[in-house]
DNA sequence: CTGGAATTGTG
DNA sequence: ACAATTCCA
């Protein structure tokens, strides 16, 4: 009998618990991806599918080319792929979002009827949602009890597997090939992305090594600015499982104890937070986690709101982060941060069409952060921002861009600004090749905490 | 002036 | 990839 390995969301072949279990038993593998565009509440963006085309291609290349790649309903391939191969197995990482976990358990019940074994393995938290609660058994909504007293007092993370033993495949018997995914667009803007990221599992872990061995010593510090170089990087990796948590948090663990290290893994830490709180509150995908900001009356005009998208508001750090995200699909966390803030404070946008803007934009959009991130931001979410704490971009600028350097790379026509009127440069002339301010900050801060107050 | 080739712009 | 625009014999 046979074995099919499902892959998902993690697309490694080191520390891949399922893969790891499958290739421990007699039977041979089928490794098999699914682009299911059927049992997701959300189609893919743009940038996510020009990383996953190439995330895939890597895997097929690490699996001596033996992946088959499939488009669909997965229980309906998996059932044709069930009788034409002799199935008795399936391996898959553990679903933790609730889309997936419907459908896996439908799949379940599905196979346990065809008598196929359906093995799944947690390959992508560091702690599973299911055993973390309070005293009172009731989900943690505060980051920092959930993270101290919840994950890191109460279970140690699963130690790496490593690499499979060894592979025994099934002969494959079909032609499938990855571009039947059709994943790219047509029109090929992601030509430009080719020399900025390498997508593979090895570069995932060169980076990690890199990372670790340098600018993590600087990690709380440097991280809030956005022209050094002192993030891991390592999110769209992460975020495609191209690398393991486990293994990050034990290779952080062999570093000595340095508050670098323990903020570094808090940040990790958010990110299951991100996926606890979709686990629990699953409405929160949609909806406003703090169900008093429904009556909220966003202004969602459309003029602000492309403004903002084109990095034409008129605020150079605002414009200069948004660029970054159209021109390398990726943008520095704080900067997230203060655009996110921009749009849902000083312009009156709903977060949702700020996420879904960054959801189809980011090379590394995670279902669970980028909804979480945005309602954080917002002021409606778990542990969030308060309603009033509204970034000022000219001070951000000044303080995490005080050389200008990343807010001239991306609006280089502001070079013959002065430093000191870089951040506000309708102060120094009102000629420049720039946009005009869309809105006044005095005057959008006052109006949106204005129609704050309404709904206290 | 005109039709096809080359170039440009586009997510 | 494709449509719109410009170039040129």
């Amino acid at each position: 009998m046979n074995s099919i390995v499902l892959f998902k969301n993690n697309l490694r072949i080191n520390d891949n618990p399922a893969l790891f279990h499958a290739s421990k038993s007699k039977n041979k593998i089928l490794p098999v991806y699914i682009y299911d565009d059927i049992h997701v509440k959300k189609q893919l963006g743009s940038a996510s599918r020009y990383w996953l085309h190439n995330a895939l291609i890597s895997l097929n290349k690490s699996l001596n080319f033996n992946l088959s790649f499939y488009r669909g309903d997965t229980i309906d391939v998996l059932m044709k792929i069930i009788k034409k191969y002799e199935i008795s197995d399936i391996y898959c990482e553990q679903p933790f979002l609730k889309n997936d976990i419907i459908l896996f358990d439908q799949l379940k019940l599905k196979l346990s009827m065809f008598n196929v074994k359906f093995n799944i393995y947690n390959c992508t938290l560091l702690w599973d949602p299911q055993y973390i609660l309070k005293k009172d058994n009731t989900p943690y909504k505060v980051f920092t009890p959930y993270y101290k007293k919840g994950c890191l007092e109460k279970i140690k993370p699963d130690m790496p597997l490593g690499m499979p033993c060894k592979f025994n495949f099934v002969k494959k018997n079909n032609d499938s090939k990855i571009d039947d995914l059709k994943l790219l667009d047509k029109f090929r803007w992601y030509d430009k992305m080719d020399n900025q990221w390498n997508i593979s599992e090895n570069s995932a872990e060169k980076i990690l090594d890199l990372f670790l061995e340098s600018s993590i010593y600087n990690y709380k510090k440097g991280r809030d600015f956005p022209a050094l170089n002192d993030t891991s990087k390592l999110s769209p990796y992460i975020r495609f499982g191209m690398i393991s948590l486990n293994k990050i948090w034990y290779a952080l663990d062999r570093l000595n104890f340095d508050r670098n290290i323990a903020h570094y893994k808090s940040e990790l830490g958010w990110r299951e937070f991100s996926y606890y709180l979709l686990y629990y509150f699953s409405f929160m995908e949609t909806q406003n986690l703090q169900t008093k900001f429904d009556n909220f009356n966003w202004e969602n005009s459309s003029e602000k709101f492309d403004a903002w998208k084109k990095g034409e508001t008129g605020y150079p750090i605002v414009d200069a982060a948004m660029k970054e995200l159209w021109e390398t699909g990726y943008m520095h966390n704080r900067m997230r941060m203060v655009t996110a803030s921009f749009l849902v404070k000083n312009l009156l946008v709903d977060w949702r069409l700020g996420e879904s803007w960054f959801w189809d934009c980011l090379l590394d959009a995670d279902y669970a952060s980028n909804i979480a991130g945005w309602q954080w931001t917002a002021g409606t979410g778990a542990d969030a921002a308060p309603y009033f704490r509204i970034f000022n971009p000219i001070l951000q600028g000044e303080k995490f861009d005080h050389e200008g350097k990343y807010t001239l790379k991306y609006i280089p026509q502001l070079k013959d600004v002065p430093l000191k009127y870089l951040q506000k440069p309708w102060e120094y002339s009102s000629n420049l090749d720039y946009v005009n301010r869309i809105v006044d900050l005095k005057d959008s801060r006052d109006n949106a905490l204005y129609h704050y107050s309404l709904i206290k």
